[in-house]
DNA sequence: TGACTTTGACTTTCTTTGACTTTCGTTCTA
DNA sequence: TAGAACGAAAGTCAAAGAAAGTCAAAGTCA
């Protein structure tokens, strides 16, 4: 495996384990994973940008550090809100509003919003009274949203 | 026999014990087989394109490589044999296996799998009938490769 | 002859390394 | 006590290295 696999593999992991923000000693991770401290800049500067959802800070000097943090992208933020506007039942048509919603606003593409409506779809709830149907709904739904939303 | 033959032999068996995956050196496979490494690419470039159902995927620099996968092909037609294997009840654990199944012969990508187990997910049941649950299950598993199967 | 193969020189991309620079906190010193 | 000096980080950059990609010329075979 590459030495730059290796680094970002484990930035990777301690973003994980701290739920998005890790902080390392430039120098003493180097040591730890026996690279060149430059090999670290490199691995940040090319896997760890903006556009791939990452910002850093750094300081240099004594107790310097750099911190990368994993920024909330748009797309599951946007979702994470639709999560939360739905309560205990939703009913059919308001499933596909949202679905079509989603769509327009390029949350989600064709074929997953047809999978959504595909889920949802009356005819799969035949028997299943009412009340019930809507509450089922809303659970599918988010369930399947949460999926999507990381 | 010719050298391309053999490049190509070698490639296809190497996905045939993976499964559909293999990843390649190239200078290396080149010194192996004992031929030049742009053979490689001829070989590549001739024998594993899209049409013929090869996605090819590769890295320069240190520790490059060139991946070739072999694509399901008609996967509609894998999906109705599916659809039509699931009678009126599915269980979870039945499910789960069967979106296993269907993701490692690549007929679905992760996050269409991901998305079929949210929505059968025994959590967003609670409440439903036992026998009830593996009916709508079906119908919502059905529902949704059909979806997929065009 | 024309399509397919083989070959190798040259190009491009990505990775590794290390020398040198900049920044920051701490500790002397006038 | 303000400022200089020092040491501890991190940053920058270019050269070297490691692969893969391209392309055109030459070869082969039906």
């Amino acid at each position: 495996m590459r030495m730059s696999d290796l680094v970002a593999q484990h930035i990777l992991s301690m973003l994980d384990e701290s739920g998005g923000n890790a902080e390392i000693r430039r120098n003493e991770l180097a040591n730890d994973l026996g690279c060149v401290p430059s090999q670290i800049n490199y691995v940040i500067t090319s896997r760890f940008t903006p556009e791939q959802g990452y910002i850093v800070e750094s300081r240099r000097g004594g107790g310097g550090y750099i911190r990368i943090t994993r920024v909330q992208m748009d797309k599951s933020s946007a979702i994470m809100h639709i999560v939360n506007s739905i309560g205990k039942t939703l009913d059919r048509a308001t499933a596909e509003i949202m679905i079509k919603n989603m769509y327009g606003r390029q949350i989600i593409d064709l074929p997953t919003a047809r999978l959504l409506a595909a889920a949802l779809a009356e005819r799969v709830f035949a028997e299943v009274p009412q009340d019930m149907r809507d509450v089922l709904r809303a659970r599918i739904f988010k369930n399947m949203l949460l999926v999507l939303s990381d």
